[in-house]
DNA sequence: GGAGTTGTTGTACC
DNA sequence: GGGTACAACAACTC
């Protein structure tokens, strides 16, 4: 379940293997994955003979910039890219493959096919879905005290929600979340609009450290996540609560609670996090 | 075979 | 019409 410092490293690793490579063909064996063009077969020809230019990043997505267009794709949770000769056997969980003019291929893998993939003119990514409502992410300039204050004075939802909404930022997910949670000593269920103008303060900060943290150390590996070079990350040593239920809280020694908000898991001391009554 | 897993989208509602 | 909640969905593992 890759989140931002693991699309980064992927992003990063996947550009020294990719960059200035030409595309021959494309092999499609599950067509779901690409959901503009709708049609598969014009996405191949769209395809055939660009060159991949440049790698970018925004909030989960990768796209790779080609000579006309922009690849956006969002691995959800288990997708990968690998760089392989062509005779090494094809895994049955890969499902786009991009045959390059120097013998080598970009392959798609996904053992839960979540993944999706979307090809726009150059220019013209940012004005359609998916991309075309995500708010900043924490390590853009628009990324500031000032905007993120005002976005969560002006909502009453829970905490938790609000840092999940990729509207407000981009590129968080569950484990980074519960996190920059822990850290600011924020309960998840406060409400967004209650906090305090130093608890935002906090949890603004805890959001650009502990990503950046994490992307420094090449992401966190849990389940299955590794690099384009097939590295895993180290965060997850770094993890306080997620994952870490019915362990002792590092900072206090209280069992890590685990409970569900908005449906999803969610991890926390029940300590450090106190909730308050008004909240 | 039902529950758990996750991020995003679409829709209904106020 | 903006903000919100929530169901639906993708497909696989245990």
């Amino acid at each position: 379940m890759p989140e931002l410092p693991e699309v980064e490293t992927i992003k990063n690793t996947l550009k020294e293997l990719v960059i200035d490579k030409e595309i021959q063909d494309v092999t499609i064996h599950w067509p779901n994955i690409i959901k503009k063009p709708d049609d598969t077969e014009l996405f191949r020809m769209m395809l055939k003979g660009q060159t991949f230019r440049d790698l970018g990043r925004k909030g989960k997505f990768i796209l790779f910039y080609l000579d006309d267009y922009v690849l956006v794709s969002h691995l959800r949770m288990e997708g990968k890219y690998q760089v392989t000769p062509p005779d090494d056997p094809v895994d049955k969980h890969t499902h786009v493959i991009f045959s390059c003019t120097d013998g080598e291929e970009l392959r798609y893998h996904d053992v839960r096919k979540f993944g999706t993939m979307h090809l726009f003119l150059k220019g013209e990514e940012f004005i359609h879905p998916p991309l075309n409502k995500l708010g900043p992410d924490p390590f853009e300039n628009h990324f500031t005290f000032d905007y993120f204050y005002k976005k969560m004075k002006k909502t009453d939802r829970f905490v938790k929600i609000v840092l999940l909404d990729q509207a407000i930022v981009s590129g968080l997910g569950n484990i980074y979340v519960d996190e920059i949670l822990f850290k600011a000593g924020v309960h998840p269920l406060s409400r967004a609009s209650k906090l305090t103008k130093k608890e935002i303060r906090s949890i603004y900060e805890g959001c650009i450290e502990t990503i950046d943290a994490a992307v420094k150390l090449g992401g966190t590996t849990i389940r299955s996540y590794v690099n384009s070079q097939g590295e895993m990350g180290m965060f997850q040593q770094n993890l306080f609560v997620y994952g870490q239920e019915d362990e002792p809280c590092q900072h206090c020694g209280q069992l890590i609670l685990k409970m569900k908000v908005g449906g999803r898991g969610t991890h926390v001391c029940p300590a450090c996090q106190k909730k308050r009554w008004y909240d």
